[in-house]
DNA sequence: GTCGCACTGTCGGCTAGCCGACAATGGCAG
DNA sequence: CTGCCATTGTCGGCTAGCCGACAGTGCGAC
């Protein structure tokens, strides 16, 4: 299994990691833990204890809730690179949601107990850590006011922006790995209903559809429909 | 205009600042500046440059936005004592939302300027800070997944839960002053459907409505149906 | 008191999006 | 190559909740 400073260029594509006083990532990278998981395993779920902070290097992530009646909503899909998992990290309480390895992945884990420890020490990087979390709540209130604002297409055309350039927080990519009940879940839209706002894209010229992906033609034309 | 300190016992009602470090909350206090809003007054928009921390006192402030198409999300309504503001202190990036006074109200204000000195000497406060948005991010999750899982009738009750308690700020009251359309609003609801469940809840004897006010007169069942 | 306005109560038609069903297709394991 | 499973594509009926409309009611200002 490879050192965490394998990845240390990988990380430096995300904009927060990037952005981290030097003295700061040196230290993170020092105490990280490799830790692989196999498509489908369980990483964590709703309820359980805080284990530290975790940075997807390979694969993807799913983070999600099931319901009592078994209905599923998916909030994200976290692809490299990535940072989660800081709410438990500040309030000490249980994780919001599920988390499952889309495909086998590679995770970074900042263990709890040792980023506790490294605060303790450095209080002023609260504050990095906090920015994680703001930009978080930041996104959730948007995501909120599309679900309560936008009908289908728009609010579908703008959650595929935002998975372009992976929320903010890398540079923009054409080509998603993304079946289409994935985005459903996301939206809160059935799969029939997001295949068809998909087709319409398709015949528009917007994106393109195929088994499992959707690359984005016209970023500007999506950003119209947007709006 | 009273002095910040007449609100003190006000304030620790409040789970979160009766929860700091008494040098916090004493270094808090004689930093806060009092700020009236006539009803309807507007104290922030979506954009605006960062100006501080506030803390509702007396009245009652609306924190939303409104879409181009003239549709009005509401996010919730800010009632004593409830502090808010706090993404912009982390990040320094504009407001997310629209906040008007709902009633003549009072505010505390901790101007950024001021706030962000205290956090340089005493960097360890970031932490207590991050907490009143550890806080609020777990509320969006909430509100997300309820959003997307959950048809109104309980997604109503599971609001009217939460603003009894305040969001998890205070202990229970029993009487909401809320009129049915900012209900309506928070909930992504029409107004007539708000009042249809309302008036079942109230046929079963769960709630007593009256005039610009909801009475919760049964608990237990209430949170059954917010299952 | 009474006027005006904000709020509540209720009806009926409408439609966006759901849901079950099923066919077609891609990709992968053996 | 073949068979299997995940995924896409499409149809039609259904319904929760929207929306306009309008009447009734409480309350505060003058």
């Amino acid at each position: 299994m490879p050192d965490p400073r394998h990845y240390l260029s990988q990380l430096n594509q995300g904009h927060w990691f990037a952005a981290l006083p030097p003295a700061l990532s040196q230290g993170l990278l020092d105490m990280a833990q490799m830790q692989r998981l196999d498509a489908g395993q369980r990483l964590f779920r709703r309820g359980d204890k805080p284990s530290g902070l975790y940075a997807v290097v390979e694969g993807a992530v799913r983070i999600g809730a099931v319901s009592e009646n078994g209905k599923e909503a998916l909030l994200t899909l976290v692809e490299p690179p990535y940072w989660f998992g800081e709410i438990s990290l500040f309030d000490g309480l249980p994780r919001t949601h599920d988390a499952f390895a889309e495909s086998a992945s590679t995770l970074l884990l900042l263990p709890q107990h040792d980023l506790l420890a490294l605060l303790e020490r450095e209080p002023q990087y609260w504050r990095d850590f906090a920015l994680l979390m703001s930009h978080k709540l930041r996104l959730a209130f948007v995501a909120l006011e599309d679900m309560s604002l936008l009908p289908a297409a728009p609010r579908l055309a703008r959650r595929l922006l935002l998975i372009a350039e992976n929320y903010g927080e890398s540079e923009p990519r054409r080509v998603l790995h993304l079946a289409q009940e994935q985005l459903a879940l996301m939206l809160s839209l059935s799969r029939q209903t997001t295949n068809q706002i998909l087709k319409e894209l398709q015949a528009q010229g917007v994106v393109q559809l195929t088994y499992g992906e959707i690359e984005i033609l016209d970023f500007e034309r999506l950003r119209q429909l947007a709006s």
